[in-house]
DNA sequence: TCTCTGCGTGCATGAATATTCATTGTTTTG
DNA sequence: CAAAACAATGAATATTCATGCACGCAGAGA
């Protein structure tokens, strides 16, 4: 009935605090008022994606978020930085009418992203990371390809290729 | 025994392929010589900070790739899994230039974006998602546009006729 | 309105994983 | 060289989690 409320709460539940066990979580979210049994919430859990550790269960959002980054790191420094961090961290990066998609081994998008926002690129209108991929936008297509080349070109990457890994 | 080159190894084939169950890969480990029961590899596991996720077990260096169900799941599976997460959790899909938009009730986003991940439409780039919003990148905008209409039907949404009996 | 269909759910149960307890082999200590 | 102290393990078992099945409710169409 109210699965998506319920899944929400399941989210916001495991990101605050520890859980370790389905029916520990079961116990939380009758309390918060939901009306459910442990098989429904095992199918939760499978459809949410979480995992579950050895530390409790861990929602996989909780590492792929998009985060808005600012930082007044002197830019010099920052130019440094992301060079060093797209010779290492990238595996693809393309153009696609004024975007850019970066892919990046998992989890390493967001400093790249990070990076990428605290020393935006030429026309560049804003950046989002996820796990392993990360957008570019740009005001231009032009812009966005120039700056494609560019990335591809300092990872060290054939400027054409296939990515995933 | 030799408990340190067990775990290692324990690690090095959950990186390497998709691992289920326990008694899955406790039969690889036995393949390879080593001689132990699953009480023991349910503590080397826990020793090892080893998650278990809907797609299998994971190191935990790369816990943030929880999100690829992409590994080695069936293609069957995983197309099975995206129309059916599509059905129910989206709420709004509209292309716009080579990129498509998708809305889905809040927290939803990333299940869907992690089956979207794991089973590329065609010609696309890429795909990140937030907490109720996804962006997927193609090459071409007449990708995008086919793509946007394909999940709009099957999410069952109307892709803009006005009907009503 | 009355089917028909499909989704979400619970119940019962099977499968998977964790734990308790006893045993064995190994290191430390007297 | 015992003998105690400890670590690693397996067998049995408890606990936790997943799934087949059936039911009920809600929306689409006749």
């Amino acid at each position: 009935m109210n699965i998506h409320a319920r899944r929400e709460e399941i989210i916001r539940i495991v990101r605050e605090g520890t859980v370790h066990s389905q029916d520990e979580l079961l116990a939380l979210l009758r309390k918060k008022g939901f009306k459910l049994t442990q098989p429904t919430l095992s199918r939760d859990i499978r459809e949410l994606g979480l995992a579950k550790t050895p530390a409790g269960y861990v929602a996989p959002g909780d590492l792929a978020s998009v985060t808005p980054i600012t930082t007044f790191t002197p830019i010099e420094v920052r130019q440094e930085r992301l060079e060093h961090l797209m010779k290492g961290s990238i595996k693809f990066a393309e153009a696609a009418g004024n975007v850019v998609v970066i892919k990046t081994p998992p989890a390493a998008a967001q400093p790249v992203a990070s990076a990428l926002d605290a020393t935006p690129p030429e026309d560049a209108l804003g950046t989002v990371g996820g796990d392993d991929t990360i957008f570019v936008a740009f005001r231009h297509a032009g812009a966005a390809t120039a700056f494609a080349r560019n990335v591809q070109q300092i990872a060290g990457l054939s400027t054409r290729r296939s990515a995933r890994a």
